[in-house]
DNA sequence: GTCGTCGTGTCAACCGGTTGACAACTTGGT
DNA sequence: ACCAAGTTGTCAACCGGTTGACACGACGAC
């Protein structure tokens, strides 16, 4: 690979010249820049930008830690993100956690190591103390970390809302929902149960306690809990309407009642949430709670930016949800 | 952030013998060892990985630039391939071109300026010299790109008989095969369309002529390409099976059945490619054909080490694949 | 003629590590 | 007493680029 000082003699003038062209600073003529472009592209030269990295202090690499880019949800974050990072001049070291604490901790480290500019956590399961003397700016999506921490969060409790309302306004008399369990030390802190709060409270407010189920928890894809579903399906025989915590485990809920002859809508009302694409391919199509996954990573970037800017973000930044009303219910 | 100064001065020796320490070189006591470490655990001394990367020329990245990580075989593929590349000691650094071939010149060109040790391209729609001179590692997805260029792909044309054959057997009398077609300057290098080849072939063998519709290209999810699909089975009712190149296609397809009432198996075959999560996820179960993915990424990142260890590993490597046989033929 | 702004070069230090050469001192073995 | 191996330090160069200080010549304006 060429460097620079091979464009400096190809061009006849100084590093110096060189660098400036590069970065516009000082004085320069444009015969000049001419000169030195034309060099450039006859070397077909590249500037290290590890060299400049680590003179300026600065990778413009961002870390983003999710469970596993295989999961639609976090496959759609991810590309989001990568987009948005990309328009501010990011890249995207990618990490798969498999919400496995000891990978977390490895890739937490590892990034630190790679002078990411900051890290993006998207699965965090890890004890606060491991983020707080990072030093490093992070945003953490969908889970409570620190005062300190941003957070990037959808009205998962107004979204569980909205679930339990469409249930009973289409008739539903016995509501349940199912939902994964979490291990790791801070599960409480997942916002994501929100939902479930969310519709449990609507639910209550309208007199009627709902059947809660929690599946093992596990992350593999598909899930493969469908003898588990099944089990509840036919405990609960009258169960009329589930609020899944995923779209994942609302499609197979509607695999269960299909194989268990159960008609949807009709004896059966399903809500998944994130309105992921398997959602609207689906038939039929799957009633959902979408959350702005767009516009929530373009928050994220914003935050991060403004984090490496010096300002202080914290705080919780809450997306609103919407339904999306399709075939289930 | 401290430095390796910092650790020095805490473990009251030298620069050079807590280098020797980091990297194992030199006559060191058990001693001044412990010393290092300790010091190095009090101020949580993380080596700057970009200053080591900088002097032995070598960044431990991977690029990785497919369509789009949101696309659950390329979201797949990542996965495994980060995971793969990882236990390499490489780390992934994500792309997503959306085929579009100013992104991917701009990410070659990125990932160039950034150092990575080499370059998956699982999206390729870049004329062939601008790999040529890049002088990096690179390992092609399902493309040829040049015969100094290492390819990973599975036996699409195979796969495309195996497909062919389950429908004949099934007795089908009239099949078809829908495709995405590609823009860019190399759509011919596809791989992929190699699985239409196989079908055509094997069909042709059973002298029989099938019906084939290409689809207009787009890299969307959901795809939407629901209305040209309808058109198509109305102008065709007497097609009674179908090979789709995706399994994303594939769904499509069988939605578009259920809306016109045709019934699947019974008055319509459906196959389907990759194997994707959607494909088992989804009622009735999607037949497809299955690439050994996570076997491809394993060789992927062989192929990538055993080039910066300086072998010649060019050729093609194609995986065998499966016929995942489910409920829709 | 003088002054100010351009335009470019030289030089050195710096980012945070790595490495080789070499010096010097300690141990232990013979 | 001598030599070899073990241990640590000093010093300088290097990876590839950036930057500030400073010098010097050209050119135009006044």
């Amino acid at each position: 690979m060429a460097k620079i000082e091979d464009v400096a003699q190809k061009a006849g003038v100084s590093v110096t010249t060189v660098s400036r062209v590069l970065n516009n600073r000082g004085y320069i003529s444009q015969k000049t820049r001419d000169k030195v472009s034309q060099a450039m592209r006859e070397l077909r030269y590249q500037p290290n930008e590890m060299a400049r990295a680590l003179f300026r202090r600065k990778s413009n690499m961002i870390g983003l830690i999710i469970p596993s880019v295989a999961h639609p949800f976090f496959g759609e974050l991810a590309y989001h993100l990568e987009d948005c990072a990309g328009q501010r001049g990011y890249r995207l070291l990618l990490c798969n956690s498999n919400r496995d604490v000891a990978k977390e901790r490895k890739y937490v480290e590892m990034l630190k190591k790679n002078q990411v500019d900051a890290i993006v956590m998207g699965s965090s399961v890890l004890e606060i103390e491991h983020y707080l003397h990072l030093d490093l700016p992070i945003v953490s999506f969908d889970r409570y970390v620190s005062d300190k921490i941003p957070i990037i969060t959808s009205d998962n409790v107004g979204g569980g809302m909205l679930a339990a309302r469409l249930l009973i306004e289409k008739g539903c008399r016995k509501p349940a929902c199912v939902y994964r369990g979490v291990d790791g030390p801070h599960h409480q802190a997942l916002l994501a149960h929100g939902r479930i709060r969310g519709f449990e409270e609507a639910m209550s407010e309208a007199g009627i306690e709902p059947v809660c189920r929690e599946l093992p928890s596990g992350d593999t894809i598909p899930n493969g809990n469908d003898e588990e579903i099944e089990r509840f399906l036919r405990e609960h025989p009258e169960v009329d309407g589930v609020f899944a915590s995923s779209d994942l485990i609302a499609v197979e809920i509607l695999r269960a009642c299909q194989r268990l002859g159960k008609r949807v809508p009709q004896e059966m009302k399903l809500i998944g949430y994130d309105d992921v694409p398997l959602a609207s391919l689906i038939l039929p199509g799957l009633t959902t709670i979408r959350q702005p996954i767009r516009e929530m990573c373009e928050r994220t970037v914003d935050m991060i930016v403004k984090q490496i800017d010096g300002q202080q973000v914290a705080g919780i930044h809450s997306f609103p949800v919407d339904l999306v009303e399709r075939e289930t219910t």
